[in-house]
DNA sequence: TTGTATGCGTTATCAT
DNA sequence: ATGATAACGCATACAA
């Protein structure tokens, strides 16, 4: 009827907008907006009418409108350091279950374990004016923290706990899980106890500090078997360090890996050596990957908690953006030993 | 010196908005966000102004703001079939790592082999006004292929070459993957051979497919020699399986497997159980993974270039975006057999 | 090279 | 219960 009130400009995308489904149905926008929300007080009968239309037009809403105009957005951030550890893939997918539901989009970023990545993320996601952050760890730049508390953002860390206080964490202490690795190793009448990690981030760091400190009371530290490498973890590198472990230390009769893909390296290498596992050595890994328990010998290794981390700081997240403080800000969720055949 | 100017509703954030930068700089808002976005015709010393006022303010743009006003998001969404498989992780980086540098954000989606869940994915990420699409394989719901096409969006399709044609696609004919594999393994004098997968999508299906008919070729095809199911694949499903085929099909004497976790699951239980492989029965992987080759024995497995296809992908990708058609719609990126000793 | 006017599609506010 | 008006923060079109 008036063609020239269609006129669009041809920056825009064609799609239909929520005016034009309001006036096919014959409300205005804003009403159409209430009913396709959901919005409390439309008569059953135009939401009926909204909906019709909007199914017609095949209608969708434009979230960066929607965005503006709320002043919100409906997306978490999600930072992990790194998506080939299947660890995070778990955390992950947990994360999803707990927020898809309740409507947030989550973003997810994977900065490589190197802190100025994380920081370029974040610094990049803000531009999303995301709702909250999931973020892994302590350990960053002085930057990034900055951004975190400029923006007064709803924050949950993820897999250690809080050393200070105030910050809501859902994890375990790493360092426990390295000594209880001491422990266990030297329960078995183990002397000379080795400890071998790759990636180097934080927590792996932590993990070996806290092995070290178990052995030092135990009167058994030995700074020469402790192997360190900041190369990423893989089967293939569990391997390599084990045979350069034992060809210069020997005596080792028991070995810690950061990580149980260095660990299943290390017991293909050991049986392609001939090397007895766990008589001459006994291999304890850590995170019990799902196939840790199927190699031979069956690994032995500490069990953690990833799924039900991503889980609980997710929940901790819906709280904290309810606009509600969390009870309990730092959670425990604690890790399990795992004896198997290779210890 | 005029407070009332700067009444805002309480829906703001409360952000520094490119008006403040503008103000602070002296400049118009347009000019300053030329400026922050590198456009030509700025002077020099006006762009200087304005990042340092950007800076001081702690400005971020508001995506939302942008996409909003320009029509146009910044976004390419990916959706895969599954991330617990390192295959999808391998192939997203590579996505990022060319798509980031030119600015584009990369939306990721797990749809858990599930046509159901691509098809709300897809609907959901649609209200992102996303750049582009990248999507994995062709076997998805008749709704879901209709949003594609109807959003009129660039669209690149991975992992598998288009049966049809006029779809961009990158990857390799997993038909002839399959046929590779017997192929091999009859070359290698092997009279039994069985044909395991798990999970079930299009792809492994199709594999079977080529496995199937170069049997039948051969004269040497058997179905009870295939062993399907749908549950996730896993090492230790690898392992089950195994231990079931072997125990009602003693006579086999070659088995390729549709994922080289399920391969590596029956080498671990093969020696557990003393079944010599290669001698008493040769195993053949699928993808290669970067642990097959440090199996005892060595995993052979049929390498595909997951990396190359996600670079590949995001380069046509790149092509469409900039209005360009792609000299060359469907790629194949081929695939490679590794032979170790475990055939 | 810079600025003015205007609009993007949606929702908040306040009336009715 | 519904609607008119304005605003969200930025970029396009065009003018100067």
């Amino acid at each position: 009827m008036t063609p020239h009130k269609n006129d669009k400009s041809s920056r825009t995308t064609g799609r239909p907008t929520l005016n034009e489904v309001a006036r096919l149905a014959g409300v205005s926008p804003i009403t159409a907006s209430r009913a396709l929300r959901g919005v409390s007080s439309v008569a059953t009968e135009l939401v009926e009418k909204v909906q019709k239309a909007a199914q017609e037009l095949n209608y969708v809403v434009n979230s960066a409108a929607r965005a503006l105009a709320s002043a919100q957005s409906q997306s978490v951030v999600v930072l992990v350091p790194s998506l080939s550890n299947l660890l995070f893939i778990e955390t992950l997918e947990a994360i999803h279950q707990v927020l898809r539901p309740k409507g947030f989009e989550v973003l997810i970023g994977n900065y490589h374990y190197s802190r100025d990545e994380e920081e370029n993320l974040l610094r990049n996601y803000m531009t999303y004016q995301p709702r909250g952050l999931l973020l892994t760890g302590f350990d960053r730049t002085e930057s990034a923290r900055r951004m975190i508390e400029a923006n007064n953002i709803p924050c949950v860390y993820m897999m250690d706990l809080d050393p200070g206080a105030g910050l809501n964490c859902v994890g375990f202490s790493q360092l426990n899980a390295g000594e209880t690795a001491a422990q266990h190793l030297i329960s078995r009448g183990r002397k000379h106890l080795a400890y071998v990690g790759a990636q180097l981030d934080q927590r792996t760091l932590l993990r070996g500090e806290g092995f070290r400190r178990a052995l030092q009371e135990a009167g058994l530290y030995n700074p020469d078997l402790e192997l360190l490498t900041p190369r990423p973890s893989s089967v293939g590198l569990g391997g390599e360090l084990f045979l350069q472990l034992m060809q210069s230390q020997p005596q080792v009769d028991a070995i810690f890996f950061g990580n149980d893909d260095l660990a299943q390296g290390a017991l293909l290498e050991a049986m392609r050596c001939g090397i007895k596992v766990p008589e001459q050595v006994a291999v304890l890994g850590f995170n019990d990957l799902p196939s840790s328990e199927h190699m031979v010998p069956r690994l032995s290794s500490i069990s953690t908690p990833r799924e039900a981390i991503g889980r609980r700081a997710a929940e901790q997240m819906l709280t904290l953006l309810a606009g509600n403080s969390v009870a309990e800000p730092v959670v425990d969720m604690g890790f399990e030993l795992r004896v198997r055949e290779s210890t």
